[in-house]
DNA sequence: GTCCAGACTGAAACGTGTTTCAATAGGCCG
DNA sequence: CGGCCTATTGAAACACGTTTCAGTCTGGAC
């Protein structure tokens, strides 16, 4: 009974992936995720606030796909900064293979919309979580032992500044303001820049 | 008879700004930002193609205004970091001052609307533009001389740089991540990583 | 088997961004 | 002055996110 309460959300997100691969955010028209979705409208705002909402659900669940990737696939490069750009690359990958999915999340977790603090902080969080992992070159499945937190308090901040360059450069690209080759040329030079004193 | 024309955009775009700073985002009501500046609908959609971008076009005008606050007050501190610093906190301040204002021109700056990427760059570039004057501790008025493209090469990275993280941190408060004290304490801590290797 | 609480449905309604259009106004050219 | 071109107006209509609600269904308690 829990479950099928948990699988209709599920559905309902699944629907809403599929509507915003086709056409973006705007084709996630909330009639056609609750009709596609066999479901009432009424029943889709029961579980999800708002559009946005629903969205950072779907974000949520693509976070999860890209961190088991992640892990499966490991981290390659001899530096810091080729490890990084590394993890940049697999995830530009994935963006590009699914514009207009990642259009659409982007613009949700940027929304800025009252309510979703914890979502958005959420989202910044794990991103932030891999970086560190890309940083130490070790990819691990635990997710226990990744917060020392005395030992990573500098990591921990070389991985928040990179994640805010990604992240703004993603909303750029968003905007069309760059190309994703763009993205990657300028999210390289920023990471130089943050790393180079470091290691 | 042109007067007129931009006249009228003028009295549309201040009474946007009137209306984001009592209520925000959701307080800019298209209908009535035309009847307070007494026009028409109509003439609100043939001057701006959309709501964020009529807010785009207020950010253009409060930038215009920080830009000449910034030139009049010039730029305090010995380190670039102070420098850098004590721009952001100026900037924070006129935040501070006007948070739904703030917010609302945030969120469509960030909304990743097609068709605005020209004036969401344009944005981004003149905030670049004050933190290289901030990082030689210079501020001309004269803007001609601003851009010797060779020798600001590493400045204009820098500034990048930087200014995707504050815009990052900036998203994150508009959404309620972090409230503003929080904002500048981070803004210092990437910038202290992104400025310390280079000096 | 009966009953209940909570979930679901279908449909309507509301608010607001956006579009459309016929009618009007106002300046400029000849 | 008369005609024309463009901007403007007022109003209606449309699209879609969001809310509401009365009636129905369902799984579990007893």
């Amino acid at each position: 009974m829990q479950d099928q309460l948990e699988e209709r959300s599920r559905r309902i997100v699944e629907t809403a992936v599929e509507l915003a691969e086709r056409g973006g955010f705007e084709a996630v028209r909330l009639r056609d995720v609750a009709s596609d979705a066999g479901v009432a409208l009424g029943t889709l705002y029961r579980r999800f606030r708002s559009k946005e909402d629903l969205l950072i659900a779907a974000l949520a669940v693509e976070t999860g796909n890209l961190e088991r990737q992640f892990v499966q696939r490991g981290v390659r490069g001899e530096s810091e900064l080729d490890r990084v750009m590394d993890f940049f690359g697999l995830v530009n990958r994935g963006l590009l293979r699914r514009k207009n999915l990642a259009r659409a999340l982007i613009r949700a977790v940027s929304s800025g919309e009252p309510g979703l603090a914890q979502e958005m902080a959420s989202y910044h969080q794990r991103v932030q979580r891999m970086l560190v992992m890309a940083l130490r070159g070790e990819v691990s499945s635990r997710e226990g032992e990744l917060l020392d937190p005395d030992s990573t308090a500098r990591e921990g901040q070389r991985a928040e500044t990179l994640e805010q360059c990604w992240f703004a450069l993603l909303v750029g690209w968003s905007g069309g303001v760059n190309d994703q080759a763009e993205v990657l040329k300028r999210t390289q030079a920023s990471a130089q820049l943050i790393l180079e004193g470091s290691n």
